[in-house]
DNA sequence: CGTGTAAGGAATTCTGACACG
DNA sequence: CGTGTAAGGAATTCTGACACG
């Protein structure tokens, strides 16, 4: 099981369902979002993306990926530069950390 | 948009989430359901699962398959036959769809 | 019947590089 | 910066067959 693990010592297990798992080969991945492997590779070297490895070395992306380069699709077509997304991405995680410690914080307190 | 069509005509559209999107090649679906490469092709001979090929010809699965896979692993370990647990599948979806179809001819009436 | 394996070939994917802009 | 492409090689998958039982 996968966890989170906060500076405050407190972990949280994160549900691992099929959109976690990474499954999918890049041939399938590129026929999902319409994008080429050369920009989904190309995303990964600037650090959009970060697809399991098969023991051979083949990428494996989730349906999470998925969504996340469809995403960036959208960002790219906007003018937007690798940079800039990966920042937002980053942000966006960062957030969604916070809250999850957050919360996790307040039902810990309620239970003294 | 996959259907299922009804003789009586009526058409049913069918959820196509992650769990029934065929992406996984036989080498994850191995590792996933612990079954060698050669049982899972045998079962395909068998007609036990059948998988999506690419162009190019290599097998797709989906988690549905895998789940499937797995639940044939267990029927094969009580020592059941490939042939009796076909019987068993078509059972299974059989009865499925006539609840399906039960339920929309329901549907209809009321909205006569 | 169900499954392992070696065999030869085809499809898939990988990396590093050159190109264009 | 972002992406296409040809290049050579490695990893993945395919089929049909022989084997055992």
């Amino acid at each position: 099981m996968p966890h989170i693990n906060g500076k405050d010592g407190v972990s949280l297990a994160v549900s691992t369902s099929y959109k976690n798992k990474k499954v999918i080969g890049i041939g399938i991945t590129s026929e999902l979002t319409g994008l080429s492997e050369r920009q989904i590779r190309y995303y990964e070297e600037r650090k959009l993306i970060q697809p399991d490895r098969s023991k051979g070395g083949t990428r494996k992306y989730s349906f999470e990926d998925v969504e996340r380069l469809v995403d960036i699709a959208n960002k790219m077509e906007d003018g937007m530069q690798t940079f800039e997304i990966r920042k937002e991405e980053m942000k966006q995680s960062d957030v969604r950390n916070k809250m999850l410690r957050g919360q996790l914080n307040a039902a810990f307190k309620m239970r003294k």
